[in-house]
DNA sequence: CGGATTTGACCCGCGC
DNA sequence: GCGCGGGTCAAATCCG
């Protein structure tokens, strides 16, 4: 709890592939690698649909309620087999960023579970009064009152290097706290979607390890599409160059490069276990570089081919959870 | 003026 | 049981 600096040692660049202090497995919260196909697959289970062609947005963007969403995760876990997920519940460990209790028991034990903190239009507006928020004194020991347990969705996180701490991501987000992290400079952020039928949330934080490293971590799944790009949008100046490359990309890469406005690069997805190799670092337009006229490219692999095809499942590992 | 952000307080779970 | 820290609320404030 008070040395979670030291242990969140690994969420600096290339320390994140280390397992030994971000067990992986002991947390359900996924680094994203970028550059496969069945990325995409993950990413639409989790209402991260980039595709554009989409046309059946209820298939893809179902408007689950918490548990119903926790149920579709779990299939999630159980369909994509050869995905190394492992949603599980470590009783054991928890970090300052994902405890424990934070997990969705989106596999079995819903036990653990508060009242679900997700707030969506669906939920009863008196959802809260028990966690959080000021109530009258009265009204307090009503509120106390334990609600439901707190249904935790499906997370999952990436890491990207960027100057700023919020990159666009193609939906739109309100920010509806901040907390400072212990042992850290940095706060961290807490965003909801705006979309009312929308229960998804974000959290953002930089690591104090590395500055330039932001982590961002989405807990549920979008119910809608992305917006069309809100506040003037990514389809514009950096967009036009960018959509070029894009196109070339793999869903999920494009979902990673895609929604970004300008990371300075991505290192992204990060896979945790021993034998990766993927700390890719996925194409990027520097914006702020083209700006000085030097925009470019990083290759996102150290081989250049972006894959196509199967193979690369395991892109997508369970984030160990940071010790706290 | 409406929506977004800030910010302090509160609730809850977990570890000791 | 207590303290710590994460997560959330909601009033106040800011901003377009």
């Amino acid at each position: 709890m008070d040395n979670n600096n030291e242990k969140r040692d690994p969420l600096t660049t290339t320390e994140f592939t280390t397992q030994s202090t971000w067990p992986p497995g002991s947390d359900s919260v996924y680094f994203f690698s970028t550059t496969h196909d069945r990325d995409s697959n993950i990413l639409s289970d989790f209402g991260w649909n980039f595709n554009p062609d989409a046309s059946k947005p209820d298939e893809v963007f179902p408007c689950l309620d918490p548990i119903a969403a926790a149920d579709d995760m779990s299939d999630l876990a159980g369909n994509t087999s050869s995905s190394p997920l492992v949603l599980e519940n470590s009783s054991s460990s928890s970090s300052p960023a994902f405890r424990s209790s934070d997990l969705a028991p989106v596999v079995g034990s819903a036990s653990t579970n508060q009242s679900a903190s997700t707030s969506s239009s669906e939920d009863p507006p008196e959802r809260s009064a028990g966690s959080g928020g000021k109530p009258p004194p009265e009204i307090q020991s009503k509120v106390k009152k334990k609600g439901p347990k707190r249904i935790r969705q499906q997370r999952f996180a990436f890491v990207t290097k960027s100057e700023v701490d919020h990159l666009e991501d193609g939906y739109r987000w309100r920010k509806y706290g901040q907390k400072a992290v212990k042992n850290s400079p940095f706060p961290r952020s807490y965003y909801r979607c705006t979309n009312t039928k929308c229960t998804v949330k974000k959290r953002v934080e930089r690591s104090s390890e590395d500055p330039t490293t932001v982590i961002t971590t989405y807990e549920g799944q979008h119910c809608h599409h992305t917006v069309a790009f809100p506040r003037g949008g990514v389809i514009g100046h950096e967009s036009s160059f960018a959509g070029h490359q894009l196109a070339q990309l793999s869903p999920a890469s494009q979902f990673m490069y895609y929604p970004t406005i300008r990371p300075r690069e991505i290192t992204s997805p990060i896979n945790l276990t021993p034998t990766a190799s993927h700390q890719a670092v996925v194409p990027r337009h520097d914006d702020d570089q083209a700006a000085g006229g030097s925009s470019h490219f990083i290759d996102p692999q150290p081989t250049p081919p972006l894959p196509t095809d199967e193979g690369l499942l395991g892109d997508i590992v369970p984030l160990g959870m940071r010790n706290r």
